[in-house]
DNA sequence: AAAAGACGCAACCGCTAATCG
DNA sequence: CCGATTAGCGGTTGCGTCTTT
């Protein structure tokens, strides 16, 4: 009896408790239940939008009260933040549910391994599902999986709980002062520095008489922070700096041409950024291509297959189910950041992976994220200086307290330790070192394309 | 069959950023 | 410009369900 209660008010309260409302004019006021037609109500948006601006007119609120009334006695009122949050983790058109796949699975390990707990971010790259199912996916099921993965071979160093601690605790790393939604610039910073440290190193490389070796020292050996502090301005490299000077070399590039980008002191244009950005992007993209298809091959198939696949710009509507194409990356087109990325998550599954510029932010984060993506792969001989101090004043990192770490990603924090995840999660290991061969074997022609 | 513990997930809380008026 | 409001985010909790004993 008692199940059969809970079901009614699950099943049929329960939805009515979306009748409510805080009662101000600007929170809006849900007749889903009454209204149904508005669940399949593609753009929330408007549809909130309208609730907002002209319920409050049509709505007696005599009715209203009685409404507030009889909810408040079945114990369900809700308020708008309420309403909203059910929304869209639960009421929101196009919503997955139900069981993971592996290839989620997989998507949600790397992209966590990436960005650290930023559930939003990784939960543009899964349209279907919501941070907040990620997370709980991450919180039962993931960490524990990982944690057996782990098993003996990292007993002191536990990966999830690095994660946890420095989300919640957030004290230990300079990184987590940085305030909420700043990393973004900081990502972009990232690139910045990816792109000087790029261009140094190439030049550094010409002028080296093509000795790789050189400056692949000068990378893999940054504790001695002199060959960054020429390199640099006095200004450490970055993550992502890093990683992409990594990649280079990784593949012995002597037949990289130096990018016609680079001003002169702090003043780079957009222009030259997103050009650099580019560059970088279609390097590492042919770097991790897979040979069984490439990024854009997917993004049409997924076209192919999904009609409703649409391509959008930068700015393009936030609304469920929009597939931003992952085309070439540059700083301003926030969705179109996605390419690297998708390249690196390209799994064996037909499921593509998408961008979907739900909030500028976690797009922008895209074109570093993808820098640092290379660096997973090779994490375990990586040096890193985390002691990195960022100043959003002027969008450098200062402070040249090297000292060599592992590599830590997305998060320089948030590290864990991915030497067992490699086992378990890359297939694809293969898939890049295939990549990697087809760098290599790209002609001076080719290369210099890409600048 | 019942109690206890484990598990899963929707919802809540508190915070920051963005937007509005 | 500023205060109020709203949106968004990530950590955490509460509770129903499932599994084990």
């Amino acid at each position: 009896m008692f199940s059969i209660q809970c079901i009614f008010l699950k099943k049929i309260l329960f939805p009515l408790s979306f009748i409510t409302s805080t009662s101000t004019s600007t929170s809006f006021f849900p007749l889903l239940i009454v209204l149904p037609q508005f669940y399949s109500h593609g753009n929330s948006e408007r549809f909130f939008s309208f609730y907002t601006q002209d319920l409050d007119k049509y709505v007696n609120p005599l009715f209203h009260f009685f409404w507030m009334f009889f909810l408040l006695g079945l114990g369900l009122l809700r308020c708008s933040k309420s309403c909203r949050l059910r929304w869209t983790n639960y009421l929101r058109p196009g919503i997955k549910r139900g069981n993971f796949s592996e290839h989620e699975e997989k998507m949600i390990i790397h992209l966590q391994a990436l960005l650290g707990n930023r559930w939003a971010a990784i939960a543009s790259y899964l349209p279907q599902r919501t941070d907040n199912d990620i997370k709980n996916y991450w919180n039962t099921h993931l960490k524990k999986k990982l944690k057996k993965l782990q098993g003996g071979n990292e007993h002191d160093h536990d990966h999830d709980h690095s994660h946890d601690s420095s989300a919640s605790s957030s004290h230990h790393h300079h990184q987590e002062s940085i305030p909420k939604g700043q990393w973004e610039r900081r990502l972009q910073t990232d690139i910045h520095m990816a792109k000087q440290a790029l261009c140094e190193a190439l030049s550094l490389d010409k002028s080296s008489s093509n000795n790789n070796n050189i400056i692949d020292s000068k990378i893999m050996t940054t504790s001695s922070s002199s060959s960054f502090t020429t390199l640099q301005d006095s200004k450490p490299p970055s993550s992502a700096a890093s990683a992409a000077l990594s990649v280079l070399n990784h593949h012995g590039n002597q037949n990289f041409v130096k990018p016609i980008v680079q001003s002169s002191g702090n003043n780079h244009s957009s222009t030259t950024y997103a050009s650099s950005a580019e560059n970088i992007a279609k390097l590492l993209q042919n770097w991790m291509k897979t040979p069984t298809k490439s990024a854009s091959e997917n993004t049409q198939q997924s076209s192919e297959n999904n009609p409703s696949v649409v391509t959008v710009g930068s700015g393009g509507s936030p609304s469920e189910g929009t597939v931003v194409s992952t085309g070439p990356m540059t700083p301003e087109a926030g969705g179109g950041g996605g390419g690297c990325l998708d390249s690196f998550l390209s799994f064996n599954s037909t499921t593509t992976t998408t961008a979907v510029a739900r909030r500028s932010d976690v797009t922008v984060a895209h074109p570093s994220a993808a820098a640092a993506a290379v660096s997973v792969d090779e994490v375990g001989n990586y040096r890193h200086n985390n002691n990195n101090n960022y100043n959003h004043d002027n969008g450098f990192f200062q402070n040249n307290n090297n000292k060599v770490t592992n590599m830590e990603v997305g998060q320089n924090n948030q590290i864990p330790p991915l030497s067992f995840l490699e086992k378990w999660l890359l297939e694809d290991a293969a898939a890049a070192a295939q990549g990697q061969e087809d760098l290599m074997n790209m002609s001076l022609g080719e290369t210099a394309d890409l600048f």
